[in-house]
DNA sequence: ACGCAATACATCGTAACACGAAGTATACGG
DNA sequence: CCGTATACTTCGTGTTACGATGTATTGCGT
C-alpha cells in the first residue's frame, strides 16, 4: 500500500490494536500485519507520539524474566478512533469525487 | 481534515480534477475546494511531481493576455486513478479493523 | 555447552511531502 | 488609481515512515 496513504491510517490502527486489551510493541506489529504492515522503528515512533498526545499510557511489566512495555488506550485515544469515523465520511466523499464518471460518458 | 490523511489523497484528487478536461492551477484549486482544500504552493508542487511521473502533460497558452499552464492527464495518470480504486479496497479493510467492535461487546 | 532464531525495544539519518510566507505580474471593477 | 482576483513561483520548516544498526534476553536444537 502506498506510503502516503498509510500515513493517516497508522496512528489510528495502532490505537485500534490496543483498544480491546493492553498490548506491547511486538504483538501490535503482528496483529496489524494482515491489515497494514509497519516496521519496528515506525511503531515505536508512533507509540511515543501517541503517548505524548495522551492517547495511551505506558506501563512496564516483567514477562518471562524480560521487561515489556504495555500500552493502554485512554479516553482521548478512544475519541481519536471516533473522530476517524467522521474523517472516513470525508474520505468517502473524496473517493466519489475521484472515481465519478464523466456525465454522459456511459 | 487531518493533514496526514490528505497526503495519500491529494495526488489522485488533482488527477481527478483534470481527468475530464484540461485545467489550470487556479481552477483546480477551486474545483477541489468542496472536497479537499489545498494551498497554491502545495498544488504547484504536486503538479510538478505528477509531470515528472508522466501522469500529466503541460502546455502553456495565452488567455486574456495572460499566460496559463494547462494540464492534461496521460494514460499513466488514468492508470493511477484506477490503481487508487484497488487501494481503496485495502483502506476499507483497514477501516473495518479500526472500527470493529469487540466481540461480545454488543 | 554453543549457536541461532525469535523476542523486545531504542536511536539515528534520510527523504518525501504539505504548508505558510513572500514575491512577481496582470486584469478588472469602482 | 487602488484593491481584489487571477496566476504562478520559490524558500524554509515541521512532520513523519523507514532502513540500518545496536543492545539484550529467552528458548530451542544439536
Amino acid at each position: 500500500m502506498d506510503i502516503q496513504l498509510k500515513r493517516g491510517l497508522l496512528d489510528v490502527c495502532v490505537l485500534a490494536a490496543i483498544k480491546d486489551s493492553d498490548s506491547y510493541g511486538y504483538k501490535i506489529i503482528k496483529d496489524m500485519k494482515p491489515y497494514i504492515a509497519l516496521s519496528e522503528s515506525t511503531l515505536y515512533t508512533i507509540l511515543k507520539r501517541l503517548e505524548l498526545a495522551q492517547m495511551l499510557t505506558v506501563r512496564t511489566a516483567e514477562h518471562g524474566g524480560r521487561l515489556r512495555k504495555y500500552y493502554r488506550i485512554t479516553d482521548r485515544g478512544l475519541q481519536r478512533i471516533a473522530d476517524f469515523q467522521n474523517e472516513w465520511n470525508e474520505m468517502l466523499s473524496i473517493y466519489r469525487f475521484v472515481t465519478k464518471e464523466d456525465a454522459g460518458n456511459e
